[in-house]
DNA sequence: AATTGCATGTAAGGAGTTACATGATTAA
DNA sequence: TTAATCATGTAACTCCTTACATGCAATT
């Protein structure tokens, strides 16, 4: 019986922000992608069903006006719809199962050769320096715009930039660490960089 | 088309790992849950199926003796079941999709009230307390017997820490710009933490 | 004698992904 | 005309979890 869904919220969520302009599913699946995307990902496979049932359960409702042109939907947050985002937003947040892939790969290093995990995680470093770059980029853009934008996205960015941050900064102790069990030093430890 | 499993080579890194001593299914959930739990998690509805299938695959081996008194079945890896282990771990690890509900809820925190929000952080707080705790003490143990673990345990250690601190930091931050924001203050931006 | 822990497993069910299908509209 | 983008949707498939079932052994 798996988690429960949480789709319809993030749905719900995104129809009742600011200004609380219908949305079409299209547009909310681009949303996600370009705003929340370093926090959270969705599938189209998941976004449409959703929508329907949602609309079903009057939760959410479409749009009179058919928008001349394109055959498009957009949605706007019913009050039920309202009520049901703002019971959930009350409840305590599920914590994911962990399950990171990088981390296994290196706990099992014994098993591989040390460039072959030295090269992991410089990909790693990579990703995270772009997520961050990307991050920051958003933290000027919503501090420009700030009558668009809510001071929690101000938040959750914070979030994003300092998480990345320090997986970028165990990144680069980890391969300075690697590097010198790789030249043979026999490094027991990783240096202690803490305070 | 989800995807691919990992459970197989979680249990074949398990089982490749120092000594490459036979274990069985329940004894790996243990290690499972008592070792490498601060980043992956493994249900038995998982494992036994796919010991199952990778002993029908000849990459583990159900040991011989059938260990008198409890019905326990051990399994060791095979030479078949190290080869497909080494060549998973040289591949890419592949990213999670990011799903987090906490940063969710609090992206809409427009739609709940401050103490709400609160709440949920302190609670994460004392979960990431938690956290870096049982980190730390493995940290110690890890460092005391170093002839029982990989120095590759101490990297996976390192992250936990590094993670857990930052998202700790992080929280108290928010929680702080939160009483802030509730307080009358027109907070619109968390105070710049960063140096 | 009863409870706890050891130990293996199965059944049901939902979440979520990828991939495909379909078609209209706009721009080159 | 061709390609790209807009836009909605479905099908298949699998991972994974929860919950239950079963029974032996050791402890209290």
């Amino acid at each position: 019986m798996a988690r429960t869904q949480r789709t319809p919220f993030v749905i719900l969520g995104l129809l009742g922000l600011s200004g609380r302009e219908p949305r079409s599913g299209y547009e909310i699946k681009k949303v996600v992608d370009n705003i929340i995307s370093h926090f959270w990902a969705e599938s189209n496979g998941q976004i449409y069903p959703v929508l329907k049932r949602l609309a079903a359960q009057e939760l959410i409702c479409p749009e009179a006006r058919p928008a001349k042109g394109r055959k498009t939907i957009r949605y706007a947050i019913t009050p039920k719809g309202q009520v049901a985002l703002r019971a959930w937003l009350a409840g305590p947040p599920e914590v994911a199962r962990p399950r990171d892939e990088l981390i296994l790969k290196l706990f099992f290093g014994s098993e591989t050769e040390i460039p072959v995990l030295i090269g992991h995680l410089q990909a790693h470093h990579a990703a995270a320096e772009a997520g961050l770059a990307k991050c920051k980029a958003w933290q000027t853009e919503v501090g420009k715009l700030q009558a668009k934008y809510s001071p929690f996205s101000l938040l959750t960015l914070r979030a994003g930039i300092a998480l990345s941050e320090a997986s970028l900064k165990w990144a680069d102790e980890s391969i300075a660490t690697l590097r010198q069990m790789e030249s043979g030093g026999k490094v027991q430890r990783p240096p202690s960089a803490q305070k």
